[in-house]
DNA sequence: CTTGGCCTTGTTACCGATAACAGCTACAAT
DNA sequence: ATTGTAGCTGTTATCGGTAACAAGGCCAAG
């Protein structure tokens, strides 16, 4: 039904590769014949058949995006920066969510590694379980690490220093003055262990005791973080400042300790992970790490086209450390370093009723 | 490089089509070589060429799905709820993001359209702007469109109804004595220009008049209403209730308003629309208009199924409109229906420390 | 013994593009 | 006039699958 390069061929009487050659820029071709052709194509308002050409040339123009939760902005923020690199450079985005799901996420990148030419991985599994990935690129896949990155692996991989996230996070409590500080800590990807490595560091700086009761298996979705939170709640012995491995469980946490009417930033010191966008603008404001969102993801784009493009530099394991900050808000109970609204800006508030 | 059909056949002394039966579970196979094959398959770690069997069979398995802007979480649920219908069905879903921006709709909707079996869309375009894709559906494509309809477009649709969320959203203003309710309205869009009908129609219906620079164009991006409510904070002719077009409008307008030290819910009624999560952990919580976003994936996921499978009946434009609610909360100054923090649950808030 | 039909497998052609190479034309150089 | 050479254009094969039809083996019925 849809119109073919053959169509097109028999309309103007020439063979179809004449046409092809039209429809790509080749050189070889007469600027005349190459405008007659393309007058045609569109008035025959032909597209190609984009499974065709990728069967031929054995490229696609996809770039695969894996992430473990849509849902979190951060992602969200990420894929954006991606597609703004991507997209300039002739590639379009398939992106997947795996809903922190191991087992899906394998399914995803297998899928998804034949109908693409890169993918950018932010991988739920574990750090050590790079079995899977290691094949792959062995067989050639071209794969950028992205936020949660796989020691072992040689595969360009972006990300935060998060050992040093936990210890920000940890020590900005600590200077508040808490000396007994939990930790909802994560899964088994290398964010969640980096973090909570960097929470241990820092007690142990401190010459704080390390105490396992203090550390509550959680996960990094916000319904983790509330549902951990719950539990905690009900077991009496809640810490006073608490550091959640991401913002997504932090906010969760907020949720629980908010319905067990316990006043965050007051009663409770919470500190997340990210900054994800809307963190500033809850009820109690979140103390979180920040990095770039928009550097994350347009570093990985980069790495990945450069990784396509068969640069022998890139392919080897080239890795991208962005430096995490504090950002002090309400929920941590310390006085905000971000400027309050000044008073001056009052004076936009009249009403003409 | 990778396995072929070819390549197993081979090294079975059999030919492709047996191994292409085999792999698809065709049911004109022996059983028993079934199992061979798939045996060689696997050890082999044969991956089928998923270009070459779209080319083949002209179905590639995959949805896309087109929405304006994938940081409004609202659009992150509904492209969730879609999955949770494709995957069982069979489909991976490609998703992308406009950014409000049309031109760039209607590229990537055309470079979609051949790479995927259908498409899930929520429109940017003016509902009257329906030539495009009028011509993309009489040429066989397989569109449905979700929560930003067009009018006059044989094509299924998920939506609420709009101009009833904008009554729903104007009349809980009025009853709550506001007789000067200013409205940031959205784009060209159908959903924009349905909300502002609605919002007129309460007006006219409680006898208040209609004034036109009540009414601020905006947009509906957060960035929108935070640069519409900077300007309109300029003007000095602030009403002391405003029904914005939607949940991130609404949340850009409270950033502006905050900055300006206006106290939202006491010198500011605001509602806005569409219950985007985290609506209710803002600084103060956002009343707003809710509609199912599960259902609307879910429906929008199963019209297209319904379309692809050529089901006649599906064919003919069924459109599937969701009921709209409002959440009270905290912005529009009422008392909140939802229950407060019930008492009991401050037991739990006992410390250990 | 022949015939017909079932069950399974193989053959051939094709999906719509592109790569590699062959071939043609026109014009300049010899 | 012949040869060489750009500069285009056409031919053929191929990418890795699948559909449609052909064909072989085997058994039962006539």
């Amino acid at each position: 039904m849809p119109v073919t390069l053959a169509d097109i061929a028999r309309e103007l009487g020439v063979s179809k590769m004449t046409v092809s050659r039209a429809i790509n820029n080749h050189p070889l071709i007469n600027a005349e014949t190459r405008e007659r052709v393309l007058e045609v194509a569109r008035r025959m308002n032909y597209r190609p058949n984009e499974h065709a050409r990728a069967l031929a040339t054995n490229r696609s123009n996809l770039i695969g995006v894996v992430v473990p939760d849509l849902m979190n902005l951060y992602f969200a923020e990420v894929a954006r920066a991606i597609e703004s690199v991507a997209r300039p450079a002739g590639f379009q985005l398939l992106i997947c969510s795996t809903d922190e799901d191991a087992t899906r996420e394998i399914g995803e990148v297998e899928a998804l590694l034949h109908r693409t030419d890169g993918l950018i991985i932010s991988s739920v599994l574990a750090p050590t379980n790079t079995g899977a990935y290691r094949k792959m690129i062995k067989e050639g896949a071209k794969i950028v690490l992205v936020d949660r990155t796989m020691r072992n692996l040689r595969c360009p991989a972006v990300a935060t220093d998060n050992v040093q996230v936990g210890r920000m996070a940890t020590e900005h409590l600590i200077r508040l003055g808490h000396d007994r500080i939990g930790h909802l800590s994560g899964d088994a990807s290398s964010v969640s262990s980096d973090r909570l490595e960097g929470y241990k560091q820092s007690l142990t700086n401190h010459r704080l005791r390390f105490e396992q009761r203090l550390v509550r298996p959680c996960g990094l979705l916000e319904s983790d973080g509330y549902r951990a939170m719950l539990g905690w709640l009900a077991q009496r012995d809640l810490p006073r400042a608490i550091f959640a491995v991401n913002d997504p469980a932090a906010i969760g946490a907020m949720k629980a300790l908010e319905e067990a009417g316990v006043e965050i930033g007051r009663e409770i010191a919470l500190v997340g992970a990210g900054n994800i966008h809307y963190g500033d603008m809850l009820r109690v404001p979140l103390t979180t790490i920040s990095w770039s969102r928009a550097e994350t993801g347009q570093q990985a784009a980069q790495l990945l086209i450069q990784l396509m493009s068969g640069e022998p530099q890139a392919s080897r394991a080239r890795r991208i450390i962005l430096p995490p900050e504090l950002v002090v808000r309400n929920s941590c109970g310390a006085k905000p370093l971000e400027k309050a609204p000044v008073a001056s800006a009052r004076r936009f508030a009249r009403y003409s009723h």
